[in-house]
RNA sequence: GGUUCGGUAGCUCAGCUGGAUAGAGCAUCAGCCUUCUAAGCUGAGGGUCAUUGGUUCGAAUCCAAUCCGGAUCACCA
């Protein structure tokens, strides 16, 4: 039980034994002492006023009295300063977490609580390669997956994959039309790469026609709609659709190159996916829910066929759920798909990692699953996440204004590279060594610098500005990692003898901090928000750096305090692996 | 215009279930490597927590209004 809990209750019950009033620990409130204050944690007394009517001195001192007398082995003394009760935690009650936990792998998991939940990130579409925005969301979904293993839920991640619709033709009328049979092995150049390249030509091309019809008359409207290109890859769509053979082929042979290159992607920046739908499978789906709505009333027919849902009741406009040609819309697959993933995995929630662009789309998709009664309604999870910009402005893959990332993980890597060759220390490394640790590091920078930000909040990424490998940043973490383990490389065992002595004020603050580790991973689950473990794995990493370069561990005073110090370092190596982990991120032995 | 998210140091961000003098990193300046890895440590400067009003013993945090910025409100996905 974390020290906070214990403290509660220990509250609570020193109260009503004082008071015989019950009280809650939503009746007072608990922080961390300020340093420039004497003590550990602190009761906030002005709560308890007026249910007690004394005054907050007193019930402090009545309070840290019998705190005392009821916990001497938790406790060691309080004082009151201007309504504030601090208590000193015991330096043995440290000391005991240590021996019990430095050791522990799973220190900070919790135990397995039977419910399966689905994360589904990623999402790519097939005309294009990923871009930076597409790494906040690997990145996103992946961490989120693994903080609620952490938390004790059976955890399946999936990746719907956008390979039909106008997009996908674009791209495949544009590689027709100038790509003289070229393939990615004769251009040499990554598939998503090779195939994102005529997605791009498809809009100049386009733009250029636009302009042409313009010139000659036309209405801007009606040079959109009549542009020759664009009546192509209509006319392409309606081909796909109809399954017509040399058009299947094209469509899967274009996406075979992009998965080809997904692949390579996906592999290097570590993402990957318990089961993959695609849109091709999925885009029929949700007709027969439509069905059913009509039949429930919840949807109405309009007079030209086409079928709505009025949610102005709900503040919200009314919604398409099908077309008058009877075709399905993104909401109806999507609600088809929803329903598909409960079918099959009996899911308990179903988190969706999407941009915040699509918050409207998600909350009319769970209210309509809610209205129909669709008995996974409740489950469903927006996890919105802010767009990723560039100090010039939002990305648009279709002017090429994106940051790749490939591109972008090869820089990092690179960047990794520069740092650790000018500081030399890994001379005596392999070829193969420096390639992953150079992985590693980079990898670790950018993914940390992805999730050390509020998932909500929209981030600026300034490509121009490197991104940094010091302060709060994963290397400097990877570091105190590396640190620790040269460490113990050197000491060969590290014993489980007890401490019976005081701790030196960063010695405790060191296990002050390792004790949140648990409350941590609890609560970046509550709030499906990486930057909580970011954040707490800095905090840690910071208070150690601090302890090591004050306090010698090889050559401690006694061979007591040696000891205490090597499972300090030992337990905190095991909390940054572990937290890290949580992120994505590996640590290097040595760096 | 409706809905919604945000506005905290020069920059990037924590803190937001109300608590003590608002914290980090970067950048700037000053120190610390013959002793466990200096990708580190110590210190200094830097703030009208967008504005105004309200609730409260106490507000960056809660409420209301206003200003600024983003997203969204398609028979696109």
């Amino acid at each position: 039980m974390s020290i906070v809990k214990q403290i509660q209750s220990a509250v609570i019950n020193a109260l009503s034994t004082s008071y015989h009033i019950p009280f809650t620990e939503k009746d007072f409130q608990i922080n961390q002492t300020k340093p420039e204050f004497e003590g550990d944690y602190t009761i906030v007394l002005f709560s308890l006023v007026k249910s007690l009517k004394k005054s907050p001195d007193e019930i402090g001192t009545e309070l840290g009295k019998t705190l005392i007398n009821n916990n001497p082995h938790l406790f060691t003394s309080f004082n009151i300063i201007k309504g504030f009760l601090n208590l000193v935690v015991d330096d043995q009650y440290w000391i005991a977490l240590l021996q019990k936990n430095h050791n522990d792998i799973c220190y900070g998991k919790h135990a397995l609580n039977g419910k399966k939940v689905m994360v589904e990130y990623s999402s790519p579409n097939t005309n294009k390669p990923l871009h930076l925005g597409h790494l906040r969301n690997n990145f996103l979904g992946w961490s989120v997956a693994e903080i609620l293993k952490a938390n004790g839920f059976d955890v399946l991640k999936s990746c719907i994959v956008n390979d039909r619709g106008i997009h996908i033709c674009k791209s495949m009328i544009a590689w027709q039309l100038f790509a003289n049979g070229a393939t990615p092995e004769t251009a040499q150049k990554k598939g998503d790469h090779f195939v994102g390249d005529y997605y791009v030509r498809f809009n100049d091309e386009y733009k250029k026609q636009i302009a042409q019809l313009k010139d000659s008359g036309m209405s801007e409207a009606d040079a959109e709609k009549n542009a020759p290109i664009m009546l192509l890859t209509q006319q392409m769509l309606q081909d796909w659709e109809a399954g017509k053979p040399e058009v299947m082929e094209l469509w899967k042979t274009m996406n075979s190159w992009v998965y080809a290159g997904f692949d390579i992607t996906y592999k290097k920046i570590g993402s990957d996916f318990d089961r993959t739908y695609f849109e091709s499978n999925t885009y029929l789906l949700g007709k027969d829910i439509v069905q059913e709505g009509l039949d429930k009333k919840v949807f109405y027919k309009k007079e030209d066929g086409s079928v709505w849902i009025d949610l102005t009741a709900d503040g919200l406009d009314e919604k398409l759920v099908l077309r008058k040609d009877g075709t399905s819309v993104y909401m109806t697959q999507d609600i088809g798909l929803a329903k598909q993933k409960y079918d099959e995995y009996k899911i308990d929630q179903s988190i969706y990692v999407i941009g915040d662009e699509q918050n409207y789309h998600m909350k009319v998709l769970k209210l309509i699953a809610q209205k129909l009664e669709l008995p996974y309604a409740d489950d469903i999870y927006h996890l919105s996440y802010g767009m990723v910009e560039l100090p010039t402005g939002k990305m648009k893959s279709r002017e090429g204004t994106v940051v790749d990332a490939d591109d972008l993980v090869d820089e990092m890597i690179n960047t990794a590279r520069h740092h650790t060759e000018a500081l030399g220390k890994v001379k005596d490394f392999t070829s193969d060594e420096l390639v992953s640790l150079y992985d590693v590091i980079g990898l670790g920078a950018m993914k940390f610098y992805l999730l050390r930000v509020d998932p909500k909040k929209k981030m600026i990424f300034n490509p121009e500005e490197s991104i940094d490998f010091h302060g709060f940043t994963g290397p400097f973490i990877q570091y105190t990692f590396a640190r620790i383990k040269s460490i113990l490389r050197k000491e060969k065992s590290v014993g489980t003898g007890t401490y019976s002595g005081n701790l030196l004020p960063l010695e405790k603050q060191v296990l002050f901090v390792a004790e949140q580790f648990p409350n941590i991973i609890a609560d970046a689950a509550k709030e499906l928000n990486p930057s909580v473990i970011a954040n707490y794995l800095f905090l840690l990493a910071k208070t150690f750096n601090s302890f090591y370069s004050e306090h010698s561990i090889s050559n401690a005073e006694t061979s007591d305090k040696k000891e205490l110090r090597l499972q300090t370092a030992v337990m905190t190596s095991n909390i940054l692996q572990n937290g890290m982990k949580l992120l994505g991120i590996s640590v290097p032995e040595r760096m």
